[in-house]
DNA sequence: CTACAAACCGACCAGATGGTCTGTCAAGCG
DNA sequence: CGCTTGACAGACCATCTGGTCGGTTTGTAG
């Protein structure tokens, strides 16, 4: 009947597959609540676990926290960012594309939500170094990748050289968030469609034939 | 002895200084932890009243937030933007000041703490209407301020005609706050000014002769 | 088949927290 | 000078919440 050593994940017993679904529904409740929002009854309420579960993967409420950092929103970034651009090949035009796409990608969520990332930062980053560091690491993740698209595109000629790709790269990832942000806050998808195309203009303006019309 | 029917402000009895000392005691506690972050009793502490007094001016908590919003969080947005930008007979530059000095008038608490008012946007945001209501107000009177700025800007020649005042003044402000809280996560008072170059950049190319290079 | 350990259960606890309620005190008023 | 009312004090409460702990089940090695 079960002759599977290792089933994918039933409701057998899989502690990886226990483990993640527990960070799983950690990750949907802080994105919706916060940190501090986030309750460990709720978490167990939706995987159907119980605390001794829960406490016997993790021992406590912010190692919780950290391990959904360093797994779920990390993969996010890498999913959403890293991986795109690093195969794009004309890497200015892949972020421009990535960024018009947004609403899109991410759907009503980003929206509503906001960004998980930037949520987290924006709440924990003063309260706990511990969050900090590792939400800093996971931004660090994203800047080298859009640093690098910036770095590649004006080796090969597609933008500016004047534009230095580690500013620059700081200034798109923090006026992308605050896009989202404005959007969250609105609660509105026009908005954020509007924001990004400010965004969208500024790196436009990054493009080799947009700032001194010699082409 | 005690003539004046109305001191200014000592330990003795005045409603509207007592309020007003638990505003901004509340104020003080959620740009620290937030609004949920933030505890009743500590409030009471720093200010050493009593659960009487806080609610005998607030019926509950929620509405204590929202008085804090309302007034302190919107005087600070009049008294850093909407009057600076009100005031300035060339708006762009003012602007582009503004964000140029945001490190040192708002010192190095932005850098810890980050922006009140985005704060608790991306807090509150998707959790509670009222509050969502209230920054979105908040948030208006400063893209409106920055709006006119540049429409004015525009209508004297100091901006490119084909810039849409609206659609800039929603980037602008949602950058700057993307560019605090980059700065917030680092820690880093260099990674505000970092951000915030980036963000003079796009404003400097505004400007009506910053477009093309043929000056 | 047994023994053992990992995985998981769930009742229970201590402290925190928002909120209530009765009472006190000062000031204006007739 | 008594009465009323707003301003405030502070003890008390119900509930929530992270965390604990002894017990039970399941897989598996010997």
């Amino acid at each position: 009947m079960c002759p599977q050593p290792k089933s994918t994940a039933r409701s057998e017993r899989n502690p990886d597959s226990t483990r993640r679904r527990i960070l799983e529904a950690a990750f949907e409740q802080i994105h919706h609540r916060g940190y501090q929002g986030m309750r460990l009854d709720e978490v167990l309420a939706v995987t159907g676990l119980t605390k001794g579960a829960l406490y016997h993967h993790f021992p406590n409420k912010r190692a919780l926290g950290y391990a959904v950092v360093d797994t779920l929103v990390r993969e996010m970034v890498e999913t959403l960012w890293v991986r795109p651009l690093a195969d794009a090949e004309a890497p200015l035009d892949a972020l421009i594309r990535q960024v018009r796409d947004l609403p899109g990608l991410a759907g009503e969520r980003v929206v509503t939500l906001g960004c998980p990332l930037n949520n987290l930062a924006q709440e924990m980053s003063p309260l706990d170094e511990g969050f900090r560091r590792r939400l800093d690491e996971t931004f660090t993740l994203w800047h080298r990748a859009v640093a690098q698209a910036l770095t590649r595109a004006r080796d090969a000629g597609q933008m500016r050289a004047d534009v230095d790709p580690e500013q620059a790269a700081t200034f798109i990832v923090a006026a992308l968030e605050g896009c989202i942000g404005m959007a969250k806050n609105a609660q509105s998808l026009e908005r954020l469609a509007q924001c990004g195309a400010g965004l969208v203009g500024y790196l436009q303006s990054l493009g080799s034939q947009a700032s001194d019309g010699r082409d």
